[in-house]
DNA sequence: ATAGTTTGTGCATACGCTTGCAACAATTAC
DNA sequence: GTAATTGTTGCAAGCGTATGCACAAACTAT
């Protein structure tokens, strides 16, 4: 009378596995552990066996065995610049091929990531990587007190304890002013991201020194948040005042994006009249609508060097922590006159 | 000669707290719990002792003991369109305010979500989105076996038991069908999508259909896939044609944005010799360089409509599945040349 | 043949929490 | 005053897996 196989829910243990095997549990858990010792036979039953009944070992429950749950939190928002959800998917993509999944947090309006932290935190997660915003001192140190090893991604906090991995931002607009100079150009500008993160300041201030290191004087500084809105306004503010610039660097590439549309919109050519230049590389920069000059940020380097940094504090928690700068290269597209 | 608080790794458990603030450990979950039936003396006690201790119930082992994880599996890539982040992020916002946290899975280049479920479903997922990416029938009922409730976004699958939450793409294509004829155009073209997604799919219908209705036949229809560069190739194709349209309905936004450059390169007026229409409304659209008309998802709603659909299953499994489809609305701005 | 190894498996406990049930104290009813 | 009721708390048994230790069997070495 068994029509079909009836929709039980019931989970499938390792008990229920070692008992159609005639193993006992821990003989089960050891296969799927890849314990070394173990008869071939024994093994291929079990497997075979778990295969049948659709048996998956429970992570919650080996988490709660091993202490570790192979989960790595990630901080991540402003996900309407594209350099974020990019940087997001390579990390969970190559945390998952290392056998590490990623909890996700959103930090929200507030921006505030300290009241999330103790949720991620009550999940055990084996170590945290915040790509977006900061977190106070104070939480960062408890966090790492809890032997949860932190990892910054594209900004850093020295002294906090945490390990970071950053573009050399500071190198970045140094030579962003090189190469403006060298082309000839001679009344500047740079639209500034936060005021509030060290990837504007190191930016700005790369910049601006190297230009006074250059003798130019002529720099305007137009504050901005990194969106496109505000590139748009500064530029327009720029670009209509009595000494319009010939050289703009912008805080992002998007903030350099919404410049460009400005300089269209007010009909200024680009690169005849303006160079403008972003910082990121991110894929809409080569859309034929902007062909963006900008520095790029090595991501996949960055990427990697962040997991790497935090699996080995992982396993060792003993280890100090580190800052990492790695250099970007100037991509020389249409959007600025530069010097070959 | 205790000169500094030593730093011990050990997480403080309902035990420590317990046996400090002299009460059972029962106790101190049901605190932690909100059970009612407690003392306000000793809840606030053990409240205090607990902040003091720094502690925190371990939610892994909550899980394992409730049988609840409180933790859905949220499957999303194509970052690189800036639809999907966007989504992503409200989705995370909105079920941690709700209590709930989100592992975050990418399919890689393979797009293959069944190979990443297994892991999934290990960590005992409450329930799961798919943004992106399909899965297999077969998946779909092994995971729904497991009472596990699936809520397509964006797509559907009918008769695979998944709910599903989608804009009415069809009614959307019509629309626009609508409009464009309204407003005299004459010679149309639809640049597709991924041919395997509902959503091409039923954009696509939609449109033609009502083409047809409107006993309008010129209709020329380009492969794509949802990215910039395939609009940006098939509009080039569609304006050098010998018969190039005046008007343009793209399959989503980012391919309408690569449509519109291409029109901008070959000199090509918009909207006056061109209107060109996409679908999502992706904030780019309202950029300066662009200002495109578009079919708005209601993404907030949609959002909220799969959360609800999604808890109620998981609270009740018992529920059948549904399919929810919401309207879009036209926005109107200046890519297209359309009756008011 | 015997002692010493190695190999393969089971037993039992731990991980940190929830929760049904029992027990006790405090209250109320009579 | 005793009995019934209510309000608080503790006890103990899970939840599903990992793993140290013990033990039996199968080999080596002598």
């Amino acid at each position: 009378m068994s029509q079909t196989k009836t929709i039980t829910t019931k989970r499938v243990t390792s008990h229920e596995v070692a008992q159609e095997a005639g193993v006992s549990q821990s003989t089960v858990s050891r296969v799927f552990s890849r314990d070394t010792r173990l008869s071939k036979t024994t093994s291929e039953r079990v497997l075979r066996v778990a295969g049948e009944l659709g048996y998956k070992p429970n992570a919650i429950a080996r988490s709660l065995s091993t202490q570790r749950t192979q989960i790595i939190g990630v901080v991540a928002s402003y996900m309407t610049n594209p350099f974020f959800p990019v940087v997001l998917e390579a990390f969970t993509q190559r945390l998952h091929e290392l056998g590490w999944r990623v909890l996700l947090f959103t930090a929200g309006k507030s921006n505030d990531v300290d009241v999330l932290l103790p949720d991620v935190l009550a999940y055990q997660v084996d170590g945290l990587i915040i790509v977006t915003a900061t977190l106070s001192s104070q939480m960062t140190r408890e966090v790492l007190q809890r032997g949860i090893p932190v990892v910054l991604f594209n900004r850093y906090a020295p002294g906090s304890g945490a390990s970071a991995v950053s573009c050399a931002n500071d190198e970045g607009g140094r030579m962003v002013a090189d190469e403006l100079v060298r082309a000839g150009h001679t009344r500047f500008a740079y639209i500034a991201g936060r005021s509030d993160t060290s990837t504007n300041v190191d930016r700005q201030k790369g910049f601006l020194d190297r230009l006074k290191e250059l003798k130019v004087s002529d720099c305007q500084v137009e504050p901005g948040d990194f969106t496109y809105e505000a590139g748009f306004a500064a530029a327009q503010r720029l670009l209509t005042s009595s000494r319009p610039p010939d050289a703009i660097f912008c805080a992002n590439d998007i903030t350099a994006l919404g410049a460009l549309d400005a300089a269209r919109k007010l009909k200024v050519s680009v690169p005849n009249e303006l160079s403008v230049i972003g910082f990121d590389d991110i894929p809409m920069g080569q859309w034929a609508a902007y062909d963006l000059t900008t520095v790029r940020q090595p991501v996949e380097d960055m990427i990697e060097a962040s997991i790497e940094l935090l699996l080995e504090r992982v396993e060792n928690t003993d280890l100090a922590s580190v800052l990492q700068f790695l250099p970007g290269t100037l991509v020389r597209r249409g959007s600025a006159r530069l010097s070959p």
